[in-house]
Order: structure tokens, then C-alpha cells, then sequence
DNA sequence: ATTGACCTTGCCCCTGGGGCAAGGTGGAGA
DNA sequence: TCTCCACCTTGCCCCAGGGGCAAGGTCAAT
């Protein structure tokens, strides 16, 4: 006989179907059914303990539907297990749930979208001409001492950090004899929505010795130190508001480096923010900001 | 003495930098750069025998930065390598392949933009106000001598398929005795972005005889085939153009089953879509398709 | 009773690394 | 020159979210 489809996935009593069947009614493949039966996400209704075969009710179906459909977000299965569970008793939370974790898409979507722009100048050559042309000049800033506070953090916290931690520091640096140079961050690796390097937000100070009592009273749990950075030759250029912000911020990094290269230097620590004006009062074509790389004559020892 | 962090990673001959030394300058981890060596991405301009060591040129940062930018838009290290590779010689066809690569990005983004949306007004229980109502009735399709073209597609593809494939079906219909009903495509299973459940579509025709010789003319290269469909009962739903589109057609699957549930009958195959109408000729708030399951009464075995 | 379509578990595969262990190297201070 | 410590190497296991396949057990129709 010629049956529908349908028919051949095997129906036993009571309505249950198997795992095929249920497949084919929720839009999923058997292979994902089981893994989400091993992390408890969708648990058949009933378990032959003798075959091992997997039932499900009809009524089941819903929810594996939307299960599907949550995984077509690419929504992980932690999170997904969260959305049902909450829609199991409430509905709007469930959606709430959902909604935050879309915005949280997006959120990332739009920082990629710059990022990709921003790429695709730079890969055909136009991003000097995007970007504007940036001065770059050297300083020699004289031995310092500094209090820090260090941090691994996510490129969308930094901003965030970067203000609170320098607040702190700047409050501190009154019992160290008072801010002696301008506040400043050094990134030690990349900071992105992926990789956390650890940023470093420093602030001069007069007092040593004031300062690393400070230091001992804090204690060892906000990652805060003193330390002494040598006098060194900085390379930087100096960007408006508007331009601290990814990607932007990376033309600036970029026209330093190159730069550097062109000049026959080379880099002698890691690079840094120097914030030389008050960050608040600034308007977003005012200059806030300098990109800085120590650097030093190619082959020579440095200080 | 004090060093700058930076000074610290070793530097040998010839400004060659170690791998420490060089993920901190690309923004990378020193294992992300031993997988992209062991790949091809980006090979150390110098590897000691004996040692082992990777060292590698200042000169190497940029395209590493590259890289890691490109990662950063999670591009898979395969088009990052497609992508850097055209740099060298190309930075506009470089930046033409990730537009390309970003546009499809993008066009993910939407689809799901608009399935969450949907599935936040399901989550809390909205989704009949959001989407309307459907009418649900059923038909008693008489047997039918089917042609039939199935294939594996994904969704964004599928209704480019679809269009293709009626068309040559009816195109062979004519050499068949001519087309004696409503073409229709049957989803076996779920078709989406992931996972590309095998799509049929069919056109009834009146000469099985001669169906049966059109299909092995065809040969089996493409999936052609010729099946007779036994009489059923179908319930469906009628819905316009505008919804023929994810993911509003999905409230119509929804409302179709929601009602077989409650009229207590049972499904006896897989969902189609029945275009009874020109797609063409039909404006967006025009009906062209029927939404539609088999069922047949609980318990019984149907035709 | 046989057949064939289904089901089971288990294993290895994919991407893009993170983390750790065991062991080899290199350079700088003592 | 010796030693120390930070660096480097490879190799292994881990993550999500399954796909694919093999070997073997079940189920229902013929």
C-alpha cells in the first residue's frame, strides 16, 4: 500500500510517538532530541526501560517547537532552557527573557557593524582619507610614580571602568601628595568583546612612600598597586572625544604605529590613553585624549 | 631595576619578535598564533630547529591585526585567510569579500530580528492578537497522481526553489495529461538557516503512464519522482500573499494545529503549502495558498 | 519467521581556541 | 659560570551543538 509519509513512524498506545515521529512534528532531528533529553531541556514522557526507547506525548510538541525556534536565534541551550522554564508559569517573563538577550544581539551586531566599516576602509587602503590624518609627535616624560588600579574587562564595560577607576584614583592620589601628571590607562593586551586583556588605569603621584602605604591599605583584593614607571620617550597623537571609541580609536592607534615604523623606532612598552583634560567638561570635538607608545632609537638599551 | 612590561618579552637578531612579544603587539594570544601557523593564516617569518621557537617580523603585526579584527566579526578563519589572502595584492577585492561576508551577516540578523519578534508575542501568550485569526476547515482530496522534484534546501533559498521547481513541474505536467490540481509543496521536515529538511514539491497530472516515463527520462539525477497520493481529509487554513514569509506563515501552522488538537482528530502526514492560485498575478492582501496537514480521526486508520 | 525500518549507545569529527602538564630554552643577575 | 625564572614547545582534555557512522537491539507488517 502507499501511505502517506506520515504513517510509517511508529504509533504506540496512548498517543506516544517516537522519537522519529516526534522529530518530524517538531522540526528538529532525533540526534538534538536526545542531547536535549541528556541536559533535561525536553524529556520524553516516557523511557521503555527494557528498550530504551524514547516516547513523547503529543502535547510536547509545542514546546520543542519553540525550543527550535529559540535555537534558530542561536540562543545557547542554557539560555534556552531558562526561556522555557520561565514560560511554564509565565509567559511575559519568558518574553522578557528572550528580549534581553536580543538586545544583547544587537548590541554586539552594532559594534561589529562599525567595526566592519571601519575594515573595509582599511583594507583598501582608505583609511587615512576616512579617518583624517593624525599628528604624530614624541614627549619625554620624566621617572613617575604611580598608583594603579589593574582589571581584566570587556571592551563595553571599559568606558564604564575607566571613569569609576580613575575617580577612585584621583581621590587616593590627595593622601599621596596630589595628582603630579596627567591620568592615563595602558591596555597590556587587547581589550575586545572577547579577549579581556588586562587594562591598567594609573594616576602620578608626589608621595611614594604615602602611596604605598595607600597600597597596603587597600590590600591585595582591588587589584591595586604602586609602581614606579622610568622616565621614557612617548610617541602620540591627539584625538578629539568623539574620536575615543571603537573604531575610531583604532585609526589613531594605527597612524602612531606606522609612524613609529616610518621613523625607524621601536616600542618599548605597551600603549596607553593619556587623559590630559577634564573628560566631562569636553565637548566632542575638543581634543581629551593622547594614543601613546613608549618608544625608543632602534638597538639602544632606552633610559 | 625597574622595566616597562614590554621590555621584559625577549628580542633576538634582527628585530625578530618572540611569540609572547608578538601576540602582546598583535592583540593576540600566543595560542590563537600557533593554530593560525598550523593553518597556514599566518606563519612565523622564522622558526628555530632545534628549539622549536616561532619568531616573528614587526612587519607581520598589521596583517595580524588583520586577523584578529577579522575574528572579531567572527569570521571564520577560512574566509579570514581568503580575505587577508586577496589583501596582499588586492585591498578592494579584500574589502569586497568581507562586504560580501557582512551582507550575509546581515541578512541573518534581519531573519532573526523578525523571528524574535514573533516568538516574544508567542512567549506571552499574544500571538493570536498579533497575528490574527485563521479560519480552520477541512477538504476531502480525492487520490492523485503526483510528480514530484524533492530536495534538501535551506531557507533563504527556498522560495527561489519552489518557484523553479512548479515551473518545470508544470512545464512536464503538459507532457503528462495536463495538471488536474492545486501544485503543492510538502515540508518532511524542517527547513531553516541550520537545518534543511527535505522540501517535495508536486503537481498532480492526469496520465500516471506517462508520468511514469517523464520521471525515467528524468533519471535520478535530480530527485524526481512519481508517487500517488491516496485520498485524504487536509485541514488548512487560507492565507495571503504577505503571509506566505517567515515568520508570520508560522502563526498559520500554529493556528491549524492549535485547532486539530482541539477537534481531537490526528495528523496522518507532513504539513504543506497548496498555491491553488497564479502566485504571480496575486497581490500582497490577495490569498494564494492554503495552509494545510492531513489528519484523519483518532484511532482510525484513515483511507 | 523474516524483513526492513526504526531505535539505542558510543565514538570521532567540526570551529576556535582555553587551560594545564611535562619538559626544553634563553637571558640576566649573582 | 651557575642558577633561576620567565618564556617557549608539544600534547592532551574541555566547551557548544550537534552530524555522521558503526554495531547491535526492537517493532511491526508480511
Amino acid at each position: 500500500m502507499n501511505r502517506a509519509d506520515g504513517e510509517k513512524a511508529g504509533r504506540v498506545t496512548d498517543d506516544l510517538l517516537t522519537i522519529g515521529a516526534f522529530a518530524a512534528r517538531a522540526r528538529l532531528s532525533p540526534k538534538a532530541l536526545r542531547l536535549y533529553d541528556r541536559l533535561g531541556l525536553l524529556a520524553p514522557a516516557h523511557v521503555d526501560e527494557t528498550s530504551g526507547y524514547r516516547y513523547y506525548r503529543a502535547d510536547q510538541v509545542e514546546r520543542a517547537r519553540t525550543v527550535a525556534l529559540l535555537r534558530r536565534l542561536d540562543m545557547p541551550l542554557a539560555r534556552v532552557a531558562e526561556v522555557v522554564a520561565a514560560g511554564e508559569s509565565d509567559g511575559v517573563r519568558a518574553s522578557a527573557l528572550l528580549g534581553e538577550y536580543w538586545a544583547r544581539v544587537e548590541e554586539r551586531i552594532a559594534a561589529q557593524r562599525t567595526l566592519a566599516e571601519y575594515l573595509r576602509g582599511r583594507l583598501s587602503g582608505r583609511s587615512s582619507e576616512m579617518y583624517g590624518k593624525f599628528v604624530v609627535e614624541t614627549v619625554d616624560v620624566p621617572e613617575q610614580v604611580l598608583i594603579t588600579e589593574k582589571r581584566h574587562t570587556l571592551a563595553d564595560e571599559l568606558p564604564a571602568w575607566i571613569g569609576a577607576s580613575l575617580g577612585r584614583l584621583e581621590a587616593a592620589a590627595r593622601e599621596c601628595g596630589g595628582v603630579t601628571g596627567a591620568p592615563f590607562v595602558v591596555y597590556h593586551a587587547e581589550v575586545s568583546q572577547e579577549s579581556d586583556g588586562p587594562a591598567e588605569s594609573c594616576v602620578p603621584v608626589a608621595d611614594q612612600t604615602a602611596a604605598r602605604a595607600w597600597a597596603e591599605e587597600q590590600g591585595r583584593a582591588c587589584q591595586t598597586r604602586v609602581r614606579v614607571e622610568p622616565a621614557q620617550r612617548l610617541a602620540y597623537t591627539r584625538v578629539t572625544k568623539a574620536q575615543v571609541a571603537h573604531p575610531q580609536i583604532l585609526a589613531a592607534f594605527e597612524a602612531v604605529e606606522t609612524w613609529i615604523a616610518e621613523q625607524g623606532l621601536e616600542y618599548a612598552g605597551p600603549c596607553r590613553e593619556v587623559y590630559f583634560t577634564d573628560w566631562d567638561a569636553a565637548g566632542p570635538q575638543d581634543v581629551v585624549c593622547d594614543v601613546a607608545f613608549p618608544v625608543r632609537v632602534r638597538g639602544c638599551a632606552g633610559s
